[in-house]
DNA sequence: TTGTAGGCGTTATCAG
DNA sequence: CTGATAACGCCTACAA
């Protein structure tokens, strides 16, 4: 079924029926009851591909994120979200999982296939891990988040991890924490990186003494975080209180400190950063840095549009994250 | 930059760039090397849209899941091997999610989008929300999981929940419970009644009394658990042991369970729905019963591209179910 | 206000 | 084996 068969049947041309469709205002009205009348009878649809194929615009939006084979639930609500955004303002959205972990270049091959179907904009939600693409040639407007550079000509929702570390350092200083620790994902993300960098940054200014055998570098999953937390308490020294890359690591160490007989918020200060839904429902509750897959998602959203629209004022692209109290922290213990 | 320029710049017609774009195996060599070696050299990639419009087929598969806003992890692994498994098979897809909760008719504008976009088949994994669709005039191949009547012209993945609560129910008996509880999410969403009433049918099978008390209706998310148990503890006589109906409901109960000193595995037996990663690192780990998002999409996957390519000899579809047994369940307690 | 003709980028059918 | 020519379904001048 197609614009010319209604036509046919509404008994008119064919750009009527293209008129009607798009709301033309210079339509007799009674044609526009008629052709309105067959579309709704033999229930037609526009095709969407001839049309973008014809305007020249697909209303069609990719989002990359990382594929994390575990199933981190910060990916599924930034994927919502932006989906949700993106609907709003009349986008689709193209999705793909890109396998940054064994497959550097798989960024790229998404972008590409993302191309091909003429996507008006890409966001890259891969913090860190899109770097493959500064040199594929891409021509559509692209949004990064957290990338460690601004690189020219994308547009990067700026991460600012200074705020929710430097509470969530403060907080713990104020208990009289010496021996901070961090737990932190595989450096080789650069997401990982540069939380990192936070820390130090945020420890830094907090005049808190950096050493670096508190820090273990592991796997930025539950597994990970139960393996990191070890290295930790095995160390002659163990710190007193641990700052995690993220919430699933930090619910991994929760697990390998209850074998332990030993309890976040009693015997060890925990905090994880993310924010999941799932930190107000271990046990105990677990203080995080709050980074909100929404907020992002919006952020990275409303900015692709920009550049899509080529709109002149821009909004700020900032992020700021935000030191979340909850029940797993504690003075330290003797 | 399109067909007709690289022709151009090939010196050949448009026609012989097309053929040397679809690996045509009686293009003369000669010309192959050079059509090529323009397209690489303008970085030219062919236009998808275009090329759906020709040839009639879009390879492009629709994806409808249900929007569980507090970001329910399942449906982000679900939509990670569905779309893994259809870029396998060549298939880009188009994601949706519908908000079943407050918009019944929801799921029938996202199909409606989604044929728009001439997707040559949608798998609706809703579980059971989807009835919308029945009679919403959808014209590709549809797939469902766990519809609780079979439908017309739909496949539906049958999910058979007897084998994962016939053997936790078995446990349980052999544990010495009498008085097994089940926590319920909402019974108007239909995959919760599915799974109650396999619970139920499993009960009468293992012959255990069923009493509706013992039954607690709540929302099936970690707020709706956390409450849910409590109803269910504040009971005259409580149950020794409960079942949930998923296992982001089960950790909100281990978090009430907490907070009343109670634990699952000593005090009381818990068992969750879904075996999602989490079950491995709550305290105590999680028993659950089995419900593999990831066997779920492919087997989704694989019926819809049946139904897509029209074969005859279909695969079998039917998810068993089965009981994970971890540390949450112990013998009733006086 | 309506209809005709041409084009969007590709594939597919035919002669040559 | 190659190259015109006509689709695919829609939009959009331009002409009537």
């Amino acid at each position: 079924m197609n614009i010319r068969e209604i036509a046919k049947r509404a008994r008119v041309s064919h750009s009527t029926v293209s008129r009607v469709i798009n709301q033309v205002e210079t339509v007799d009205p009674k044609l526009v009851r008629r052709v309105q009348a067959v579309i709704q009878e033999v229930g037609y649809r526009p095709n969407f591909q001839a049309r973008a194929l014809a305007r020249g615009r697909s209303h069609t939006v990719g989002l990359i994120v990382s594929e994390l084979s575990g199933g981190n639930p910060f990916f599924s609500e930034v994927i919502l979200y932006f989906e949700r955004a993106a609907v709003e303002q009349g986008y689709e959205v193209l999705i793909s999982f890109a396998d940054t972990e064994t497959r550097p270049d798989h960024v790229a091959v998404c972008a590409a296939r993302m191309q091909e179907r003429q996507v008006e904009g890409i966001a890259a939600l891969t913090f860190g891990m899109e770097e493959q693409l500064a040199n594929s040639a891409i021509d559509v407007p692209m949004v990064y988040a957290g990338a460690d550079h601004d690189l020219q000509g994308v547009r990067n929702v700026r991460i600012n991890y200074l705020p929710g570390f430097r509470d969530a350092i403060k907080h713990l200083k104020d208990f009289g924490h010496e021996r901070i620790g961090y737990l932190s994902g595989q450096m080789s993300w650069s997401s990982m990186k540069t939380r990192f960098e936070g820390f130090r940054k945020a420890m830094k200014l907090a005049g808190a003494p950096f050493e670096k055998e508190l820090v273990a570098e592991c796997d930025h999953t539950w597994d990970g975080g139960a393996q990191g937390i070890s290295m930790l308490l095995n160390l002659p020294k163990p710190p007193t209180a641990v700052l995690c890359c993220n919430d699933v690591a930090a619910v991994g160490a929760l697990k390998t400190l209850a074998a332990r007989g030993l309890q976040a918020g009693r015997d060890i200060a925990l905090v994880g950063f993310d924010d999941l839904t799932i930190c107000r429902f271990t046990q105990p509750a677990l203080s995080t840095i709050q980074f909100s897959p929404r907020e992002l998602a919006s952020l990275a959203f409303r900015a692709l549009l920009e550049e899509i629209q080529e709109v002149q004022k821009k909004t700020s692209l900032e992020y700021k994250t935000r030191f979340i109290l909850r029940e797993s922290t504690c003075a330290p213990r003797a």
